[in-house]
DNA sequence: GGGGAGATTATCT
DNA sequence: GATAATCTCCCCG
């Protein structure tokens, strides 16, 4: 019987290798959610991390600690979900491939097409129902069921998405090949 | 299939 | 008062 993996231990690393060993990552909500196919790291010694700053009240969770989630709202309508590394970084959760509850994230966004689900930070959120009764909490804990992939998929890397600071940096991570990506990686 | 505008609100200057 | 780790719809081709 093989121990299963130390969920603090995996997320206290370096939060650019978190974000990469992340895809291919099972996470679900409450029997909802599938396996995850794009992140972006963030590290609070550079602009784009809302930590850049040091504590704020919005920002709290992202200094709980290595595993722990970090919810926000963004542009005032969507909400963005994170997954807390050590010392305030932290790694959005930009797409996932629908697996599990596929039926309810159909209802909660109005589509039918399973590859508009999860294609998106917001998009997410909204057929997980992720929400801010989720900041701060424990994502080895129910609602949640996490667990790190058996084996690591194929990855492509680029600059992160929607950002004016920092915006050169390489810290965009997806499961090449993936059809449940927000955005196509750049080919190069 | 791609580009641009608008929606909407917490947070910080 | 400006900004923001986004999404959807509309127009054009």
């Amino acid at each position: 019987m093989p121990t299963l993996p130390d969920t603090t231990a995996f997320f206290n690393r370096e939060v650019t290798a978190v974000a990469r060993d992340l895809l291919g990552a099972e996470f679900t909500l409450d029997g909802v959610g599938g396996i995850i196919a794009e992140t972006e790291a963030y590290h609070p010694t550079e602009p784009a991390s809302h930590a850049h700053r040091g504590p704020t009240p919005r920002n709290a969770s992202m200094f709980l600690g290595p595993g722990h989630l970090y919810v926000y709202r963004s542009y005032g309508i969507h909400w963005c979900l994170n997954f807390v590394c050590a010392d305030g970084a932290a790694v959005l959760i930009r797409a996932i491939e629908p697996l599990e509850g596929i039926e309810r994230m159909a209802e909660r966004r109005g589509l039918a097409n399973r590859r508009d689900l999860c294609s998106g930070p917001g998009k997410l959120a909204q057929a997980l129902a992720v929400g801010k009764q989720h900041d701060g909490l424990r994502i080895d804990a129910p609602p949640f069921r996490f667990r790190p992939p058996e084996s690591p998929p194929p990855v492509v890397i680029g600059p992160r998405i929607g950002i004016t600071k920092a915006a050169d940096l390489p810290w965009r991570f997806g499961i090449a090949g993936s059809a449940f990506l927000s955005k196509a990686f750049r080919p190069g």
